[in-house]
DNA sequence: TATTTCTCTGCAAAGGTTTGCGGAAAGGTT
DNA sequence: AACCTTTCCGCAAACCTTTGCAGAGAAATA
């Protein structure tokens, strides 16, 4: 029931600890018989070596920390996977955080990652977090610190990002070649950075065409379904003359699929729709969703390799990685063509 | 850039070590003025006491360990959550890896948490797994360990499920009472045990109405989007009697429901389908897919307050949580009260 | 003044590992 | 017989924290 250490094992061998602790490092120095001797006992105890006394002797633990606003959402979950992979590869574990969204949170589980020395930290920032000193205290300790998907511009550190201006403009592109000119943004909360971005794309788009910026076809929603669904509703009745909507999220698009279709609104036909991040169910859907698709897997792997790549530089430059999105034709812009 | 410790303080201010950490921890022993001071130098130098040592000492990491097969699973992602708020409610925090169903990667992520002095393990295993030892090297070593979502039958411990057998075989019930007589089930994995429970509530459903089984209508899939496709679009094509069919899980149900479509077939009428997890998608599915609701937070929840319980008990007996689940019936069941 | 009491602080051990260095024993060489 | 190598192993320090115990100094009491 004891705990087994090398302690353990040396006093029952009648040996010291660090011929012990050679021994099962394979150290030339220690003799094969007495190493045998030694990985028979260790295993015949099930000795598992302590981490947590090799991680204070080295003054960092083998452990990198993730904050995700949500672990539900799809694209934070196979992000995570991605991070996973690469870490597990150089024997790193993770350390989850959500912040569900919470500013204040996130302050919590950065001080609790940096209590516990984490190798890295890896961090999507929450929707509501407008102040970056939290950030600050990260990179002044020096421990390698990577954001990835939702940007922070005010902060300078690695980074791994699609291009969302560009994403965003070149969808509203496609819309607009295929006719449609009363085209819809809707957005997620007024702070997120990566929203305005493909807010600034849309715009953008329309004014290169010369199209007068219809401001009421431009929405914030918080992520709630609720809040989803009424800002939805609001769009669609307040603006008869929608023919096509981008969105922040497929989970915005996907109710705008859903509230359209049950007002008798044809999709694509009426209403083109193109939302963001190609979650599974845009599949599913009747019609299926357009959706830009994000390298979700790739850009935890990324921001992963981007760590270690950190930790084993004595210097290193801030890098900033820009992953390819791609915009993914389904049945709601299929026959947008036709207009 | 110096790493920050008790002893950094202690000499800055001319005292020893103990004092500041009795300032710290605002022992009754230090005089206030003493306190002042070293609190404020605290703040000033950005201290955070170093997590490794305490628990070196403490011989127990403040970290609970997560094992599933999938993260992105909404089901898993969603249990996580409910894991995560408990404990961080009690200031500990979360190594989760995920098996990829891979019984090699489950018992090597085991070992590691083992070497990690997790205090204590939720594990739902892999849909691989058939051996058990891993499993008992946790209890060997007294770590509070918590099955959930997927049991294990032959090993005995704290659990937290729900009544799958039950679950399906009140579903098949509702399909039989609808006037449904040839109903398929679609399973996971042979040797996944929740699936292979559900399949017996299905069996048992059947039977007790008098009806033959035909083991044409039953199946079983693997995982990967290519093998579920191929499994339902076979049983489509072999069995065109088919008038329901419940699946093992949603994802099965969703790829069921599109290509039953696809074909032509009527949802509910000429096919009515039930899935298991009630996933966000299943609402916007046409038609909207029923499901058996898992409480899956709650699942998390209630996994991470029995590991917490064990750890302060110090004699504890095996506790089993039989959560409710409960038929949510949408379009794909809607219609079948009438045939 | 001598003794007790009280207030505050420091010493040292413990937790499990790794590793530089020194040294003992054994064998080999001159 | 004296010396040198080689082979193998142990000592002790370091990582950072908490905490029982002892002790120093001051104040209070007899």
């Amino acid at each position: 029931m004891e705990e087994i250490s090398l302690k353990t094992i040396a006093n029952r061998l009648g040996i010291s600890i660090s011929t012990v602790s050679r021994a099962l490092r394979n150290h030339p120095d220690i003799r094969e018989e007495t190493k045998r001797a030694v990985v028979q006992l260790a295993e015949e105890l099930e000795y598992e070596p302590n981490h947590l006394a090799f991680q204070l002797l080295r003054r960092k633990s083998n452990s990198i920390g993730v904050i995700v606003p949500k672990i539900s959402y799809p694209l934070y979950a196979e992000a995570i996977s991605g991070i996973e992979a690469v870490a597990e590869a150089q024997g790193y574990q993770l350390l989850i955080c959500q912040s569900n969204e919470d500013y204040q949170k996130e302050i919590k589980q950065i001080n609790s990652l940096i209590a516990s020395r984490v190798s890295g930290i890896i961090l999507s920032v929450s929707a509501h977090t407008t102040q970056y000193d939290h950030l600050l205290r990260i990179q002044t300790r020096n421990i390698p610190f990577v954001l990835f998907n939702r940007d922070c511009e005010q902060i300078s550190c690695s980074k791994v990002l699609i291009d969302n201006y560009k994403a965003a403009y070149e969808a509203v592109n496609q819309l607009l070649a295929a006719g449609r000119h009363h085209i819809g943004f809707m957005g997620g909360p007024p702070h997120l950075q990566i929203s305005l971005r493909r807010e600034a794309g849309y715009r953008a788009a329309l004014q290169e065409r010369g199209i007068t910026i219809n401001e009421d076809l431009i929405r914030q929603v918080e992520f709630s379904r609720e809040a989803i669904r009424q800002g939805v509703t609001n769009l669609l009745d307040e603006a008869p003359q929608l023919d096509a909507l981008i969105t922040y999220s497929d989970q915005i698009a996907q109710w705008a699929l859903v509230l359209a279709r049950q007002r008798g609104l044809r999709i694509p036909q009426d209403l083109a729709l193109i939302g963001f991040n190609d979650e599974p169910a845009d599949e599913l859907l009747e019609p299926s969703l357009s959706s830009v698709r994000q390298p979700a897997y790739e850009m935890g792997a990324e921001a992963a390799r981007l760590i270690f790549k950190e930790l084993q530089s004595t210097k290193f430059a801030y890098e900033k990685i820009i992953l390819e999105s791609r915009l993914i034709h389904r049945g709601s812009t299929w026959g947008s063509a036709g207009g």
